[in-house]
DNA sequence: GATCCGACAAGCA
DNA sequence: TGCTTGTCGGATC
């Protein structure tokens, strides 16, 4: 069962009246128990209550019914019950049927709200279901805005120099930027003694910034230079620290300070910099520094709650467990913080390097608690504990990244995080190895990740060595590439993948990934993105090879990608962790459920993978669907009805070329659109009407200018679609391609021969009612919403992918006539409420009862047909239909090889 | 010849 | 200015 059905299920118990006896058993069903251990629960052989009228379900829950106005009460009995502690129950639930009162055993947090609240309570549940509950980490309110101070006085200090701005210098005003801003940071954050940096910059700028590039080409020089080698600076320089690290490497200049840049150099100084998130830190500069991206301004840094559920799961709660595990045992963590030591992190494409930012962040907190716990147990001087420093080092990290840049600002990031790091051991223990000058330096390459050998980058982990490979990398859909990027992935799936050109761009860093987990052994890797890979045509090409010799250890389910940029990239995102075969069970999280599965499909569901191929016909033997009729005119052959009216006021004759035009908005929202529509005979009498001559010329050119080497040549029948479909002899079944994931049932229509649908909809030319009964079912819809592609998470149909793999039993003669009743059904019922729209008709909120009612008898009635009884939940019928497809895939190979021999 | 897709795009409040 | 919802035609097999 997933969230939803188990919501539904508390909720139909939490509306029931309440009956203290029979409670505890409809809750087992609720939470996913299997009807043998509930009659088992039932007549009291596995019920270990040691409470009046308690039920003890193993390690599910413990529940007892309290009198009115005790539940509290009763929930402390439960609490100090002996077989609560001896079973471990992951809920006690006490309720006299007015209030409930529960705990979750593991965390101690109680729950007290109204027996009717149950339902919406569910999250509170989801334990007693075996799964657990998850928590993302919430963001800090970051706020992306300042990045606009810093825009100002880039953009202020370009206008005041405008050589400044010219390719040639850019590199020069970007790394000026960057120190100025570690600067800023630096003294805010105690790196520097207290607003050193600003208070010598003003002091020494002059009244209006006059001599401020001067001040600040001086204390740059001094920071990269030891004390004692500062000759012929100024003497106020000497304050300066000695930070080295090559961030004050190379040529040193300043543009001018007018009046106004002076003034954005003051604010920015005047900023609160020790507030700002180090971990996005990279993020805000490279969207200053870099006028194109100014106005993305960090659209696509990944944000740190987004991160932790990448690396969480890929290692940190690994270590978590192990450090809980070993926690009064100073050999344990001993060795922990040993392998701790040993442990490399690679972003093949590392941005500004937040992933690894946050990775050692996170290493080094670990760390410093571990080592505590060690004085804790053992004694200041014990093991050596007070000589100990942390043995996380900032050249475990890794990163590939294509702009210079970012690939700079990486390595400064990263320069923060170990200053901070230290900052706070020193606070904890007193000790800290000189903050400066800098030493050595994450391994951030520059160069493009599908060129580059990553072995080279990221060099092969020794036998004590794990390496995690994690990372957002660009998404970029196989219609929107450049040739370049095109080019870039030729080379590397030519040989391992069929139809390679489908794929998105970050499926080439999955399998660099995967092709170095398969050279390495300890490597496991997980990266953010987009959710297209694991739908549609792109899952059978991609993953038949990817889990060769992988399999996926854990994944979140699509979410809405976001961060605190103030406009957010249109994507829905996934996060895939993958590690060797032989490792066993997969963590799978949904929203706020993390459930334990035995495996994950790449459709990101818990079964095993099943891959679903695209058919050219129906391998169920169903009716051929067919595509709409495709216009590529520029719109020019389409007409709106006052269009239409127009013409044919005009010239009554035309009329014999017009026909109405439905695409899925049409069908959805019961518009109507008209289309020319001219036979190649006809072509010349058309175009004897002058509005319909206009419009002709006007698709040719729009074909003739078309980047499309299939569209040009049609540029010689431009009267005509680029695509039209068979003709329609009695009616034709309409199937919107793209529809709103809200509605509960798919939309589809019947409508007469003398109406032509656009590709937008998929076509039943002339098909048996039935069809509709099928295509409407909550069965059909589950099938569609998995193996089809989406458009982000709405629901996208295929005739390839959806229908003609669609898996149906074998129909009698007598069921198809019921179905194609259950079919005149629905239509009619719909009818009756005219003119209400199937947009209206399906929105949740408002579906009419009568409808739902006889959707409710088809899908029982369709149900009825594969197992002799309606399907429990989503989870049974997806099972279930993978199982029909499957089987049905495996008798047509045995069919062809038979052939063949 | 026939699709499947979109770090979206457009339309409404 | 957020939220909902599916156009359109290129690129690919």
């Amino acid at each position: 069962m997933n969230p939803t059905e188990i919501y539904d299920a508390l909720s139909q118990i939490a509306e029931a009246s309440f009956d203290a006896e029979e409670f505890p058993f409809s809750f087992a069903e609720a939470t996913d128990a299997s009807q043998a251990a509930i009659s088992k629960l039932r007549n009291g052989s596995t019920n270990k209550s040691d409470l009046p009228g308690g039920v003890l379900f193993g390690r599910r829950f413990h529940y007892a019914p309290a009198t009115t106005g005790k539940s509290d009460t009763t929930l402390e009995q439960l609490r100090a019950s002996k077989k609560t502690k001896s079973s471990k129950p992951a809920i006690l639930l006490a309720t006299d049927g007015e209030m409930i009162a529960a705990e979750h055993t593991a965390s101690g947090e109680t729950l007290h709200c109204a027996f009717k609240e149950l339902g919406d309570q569910f999250g509170f549940f989801l334990p007693a279901a075996g799964k657990e509950r998850y928590r993302a980490v919430e963001e800090n309110p970051v706020d992306v805005k300042a990045t606009g101070k810093l825009a100002k006085l880039y953009d202020a200090l370009i206008r005041a120099n405008p050589d400044w701005g010219t390719d040639a210098r850019r590199h020069e005003m970007n790394q000026l930027m960057m120190r100025l801003i570690f600067c800023m940071f630096a003294e805010d954050v105690g790196i520097f003694p207290e607003q050193q940096f600003s208070r010598l910059i003003f002091t020494y700028a002059g009244d209006k910034g006059e001599e401020a590039h001067k001040a600040i080409i001086a204390a740059f020089r001094a920071m990269n230079l030891p004390t004692h080698e500062r000759t012929g600076l100024p003497a106020w320089t000497g304050e300066l620290d000695y930070v080295n690290g090559g961030l004050f490497a190379g040529t040193i200049d300043a543009p001018k300070f007018d009046t106004i840049a002076f003034r954005y150099l003051r604010e920015a100084c005047g900023l609160d910099w020790g507030k700002i998130n180090p971990d996005i830190f990279g993020s805000m500069i490279q969207s200053v520094a870099d006028p194109k991206q100014r106005s993305e301004l960090g659209m696509h840094y990944t944000s740190v709650p987004n991160i932790m559920k990448v690396i969480g799961p890929l290692f940190l709660d690994d270590l978590d467990a192990e450090i809980h595990k070993g926690w009064d045992r100073a050999r344990a963590l001993q060795q922990t913080l040993g392998r701790m030591s040993h442990i490399r992190v690679f972003d093949p494409a590392c941005g500004s390097g937040n992933f690894l930012v946050v990775s050692y962040r996170e290493l080094r907190a670990r760390e410093t608690r571990i080592m505590q716990r060690l004085e804790e147990l053992d004694g200041r001087n014990a093991m050596g504990t007070s000589e100990m420093f942390s043995r996380i080092k900032i050249d475990h990290f890794y990163g590939i990244e294509i702009s210079d840049f970012a690939a700079e600002t990486a390595k400064l990031a990263l320069f923060i995080a170990e200053y901070q790091a230290n900052a706070s051991f020193k606070a904890i223990f007193g000790r800290c190895p000189a903050a400066l000058p800098l030493r050595d330096a994450a391994r951030i390459h520059r160069g493009n990740a599908l060129e580059i050998e990553w072995e080279a980058v990221c060099p092969p982990p020794n036998n004590d060595e794990e390496i995690f490979i994690a990372g957002n990398p660009p998404f970029v859909g196989s219609n929107f590439q450049t040739s370049e990027q095109k080019s870039d992935r030729s080379e590397l799936f030519k040989s391992d993948f069929k139809s390679y050109k489908n794929l998105d761009y970050v499926a080439s860093w999955f399998y660099l990934a995967t092709l170095y987990a398969e050279a390495f052994c300890r490597t496991n890797f997980a990266f953010v993105s987009t959710n297209s890979i694991t739908q549609g045509r792109q899952v059978p090409s991609f993953w038949p090879r990817i889990l060769e010799n992988q399999k996926i250890r854990f994944a979140h389910t699509s979410f809405q990608w976001r961060n605190n940029a103030s406009s957010n990239a249109a994507v829905i995102c996934v996060i895939i962790g993958l590690c060797p075969k032989y490792i066993s069970g997969a963590k799978l999280f949904d929203g706020k459920v993390i459930s334990d599965v035995s495996s994950i499909s790449p459709y990101l569901i818990p079964i095993p993978p099943v891959y679903v191929e695209g058919s050219g016909k129906s391998i169920f033997g169903l009716p051929r669907m067919d595509y709409g009729s495709k216009p590529a005119d520029g719109g020019n052959l389409i007409l709106s009805t006052e269009e239409r009216d127009e013409i044919v006021q005009l010239y009554p004759d035309s009329n014999r070329f017009i026909r109405k035009y439905l695409g899925s908005q049409e069908v959805v929202r019961g518009q109507v659109r008209y289309c020319m529509w001219i036979k190649d005979q006809e072509a010349s009498d058309a175009y004897q009407y002058p509005p319909f001559q206009k419009r002709i010329d006007a698709v040719r050119q729009f074909r003739t200018e078309s980047s499309n080497p299939v569209t040009r040549p049609t540029a010689a029948t431009p009267y005509k679609f680029w695509f039209t479909g068979p003709e329609t002899k009695t009616h034709a079944i309409l199937v919107p391609r793209v529809t709103s994931e809200r509605r509960p049932y798919l939309p589809v229509e019947r409508v007469g021969a003398d109406v032509i649908s656009s590709d937008l909809n998929q076509v039943l030319y002339d098909a048996p009612e039935w069809c509709i009964a099928l295509i409407a079912s909550r069965l059909h819809l589950v099938w569609i919403a998995t193996v089809c592609g989406k458009l982000k998470s709405d629901f996208r149909y295929s005739n390839t992918l959806g229908w003609n793999t669609f898996p149906v039993p074998k129909f009698t003669d007598e069921q198809l006539e019921a179905l194609s009743a259950s079919a005149r059904r629905i239509l009619k019922c719909r009818y009756s409420h005219y003119p209400k729209t199937i947009a209206d008709l399906y929105d949740p909120d408002k579906m009419p009862d009568d409808l739902r009612a006889v959707h409710k008898e088809n899908d029982d009635l369709l149900e009825s047909m594969y197992i002799g009884r309606p399907f429990r939940n989503d989870t049974e019928r997806l099972e279930t239909l993978f199982k029909l497809y499957a089987a049905k895939i495996k008798t047509l190979e045995t069919a062809s090889k038979k052939k063949k021999a």
